[in-house]
Formats: C-alpha cells, structure tokens, sequence
DNA sequence: CTATTGCATTCCTCGTGAGGAATATATAAA
DNA sequence: TTTATATATTCCTCACGAGGAATGCAATAG
C-alpha cells in the first residue's frame, strides 16, 4: 500500500499537479516533452518528478537517453481512497437517524 | 465549485488531516475537544480550522461561546472529483493498446 | 576519440508556512 | 460589576521547500 502522507504533500504542490494531469493527457512523455508543455526549467521538472515518483505518482521507463514518464495508478488510487473515505459527508447519508427510525417505516410523510 | 488548489494545498498539512479525521468520527466538535483528542495547542487548532475552512473543508456553527465544528462535504468532494477524473489511470483500461495489438491477440509470450 | 543531447543533482537564496507565546475578544458565571 | 472560559488573532522564530544557476553524468552522434 501506499502512504498516502507522500502522495497528498506532492499534490500540494500546483507545478506537481500540472505534470500530472500533462501526463495525463499525453499518457508518456519525456522530460524534454514536460518541461516544454509545462513552462518549467528542466532541473524543476526533473525535481517535481522525483517527488512524485516517491509517492509512487509517476513510473519511469528508460530508453536511450531519454527517460519516459507515465502516470503510476498506486498514488493516484491511494488519495482517491482517502477521500472516498469520507463520502458519507457529502452523500448525506442520514445512517443514524434513520436507524432511529427504521421501527416506524410509515412516517414518511415530507 | 470549490477551488481544488485551496483543498489540495489544505490537506497537504498532516495535523489538518488529523482533523479532519477526528471530525470525521464526531461528527460535529468543538475547538476544545480537537484540541484534547489532537494533543495540538488551541492557537494551532484554530488556524488549521481556518485554513480548513477557507478550503470549505470544513463549517462552523456557533452556540454561546462555542463553536462546533463539522466537515463540509464541498472541499472533500472537489478533491474526491480531482482524483476521480484520473480512475483510467489505476482501471487499467488499455484502450490504445487493445486496439493496437487486436490483430494479433496470440502474442501473450512472457 | 570529441561533441552534443537528455536528464539528474548540487548549491544557494528566498519566501512561505507551521509552531509557540502572548494577547485580544466574546460570552457566560458569580 | 469582576472573573473565568472558549476561541481567535497577532507576533516572532525557524525549518522546509521551490526556483535558479551551474554542474555532473550517461548515451548517442560525429
């Protein structure tokens, strides 16, 4: 499993989140490819990177000189849980109250 | 809509996940008892719970001098959407791939 | 071989953000 | 009224993280 403190502090970062959602869209690239499409210098792409392949965000494959990066699901699934977690909040399940009153089915009148 | 930047750049704070945590199982909390169940002090509860709040990951509702606390389904639904929106990602839907290597679906050699 | 390209890494600086302490503010109690 | 409680806010310090510049390093080109 994976920590979902890494992946949720690489997000943080707004550069981070453009790589992602350029990788997103383009399924591999390059370091060249990113550093072009996101305006960043080289060494920040190369950096963001690294963070984000630590929070396993991004998954490498080396060909020649050329390093391609593609989305790695492990990240991206793990803070999809975590906030998933709390969708009782906004699907307003009302569990409790109506545990309260599953014993009188007829009241509901609106 | 709620701002993804504001929510992702609010959660990114582990001691602000824990409160969100803590509200989670409360349900509904006073600064008083997040700071006792998060050993944080009081000055830095509030601020995480303005931050919190900015980010509409979290309410207020005030009574006498209290003021409790509850989650806001806004902020985390706006997250929940971001990382939704990449489900292909850890889906493994290898739609390309399928239609590229369709004619020859033998080649499965490890 | 040398030169060049693609990328990673190091060093430095600077802004930002988190925590601590003290204080301000508001509401309730005495 | 004075006092106590609940919470917010201000000020300060400090560490961390992001960006820039330069450099290192590996792989291809010539």
């Amino acid at each position: 499993m994976v920590g979902v403190d890494l992946v949720l502090e690489a997000v943080g970062e707004p550069n981070r989140r453009r790589l992602l959602e350029l990788l997103h869209q383009q399924h591999e690239s390059t370091v060249s490819e990113l550093v072009r499409a996101s305006g960043l210098n080289q060494p920040q792409v190369s950096k963001h990177l690294k963070v984000l392949a630590s929070a396993m965000l991004v998954a490498v494959r080396a060909e020649g000189r050329h390093r391609h990066y593609r989305l790695d699901g492990a990240g991206l699934q793990a803070a999809h849980d975590w906030f998933a977690s709390f969708d009782d909040v906004w699907n307003a399940r009302f569990d409790a109250l109506d545990e309260l009153v599953s014993t009188d089915p007829e009241s509901s009148a609106t």
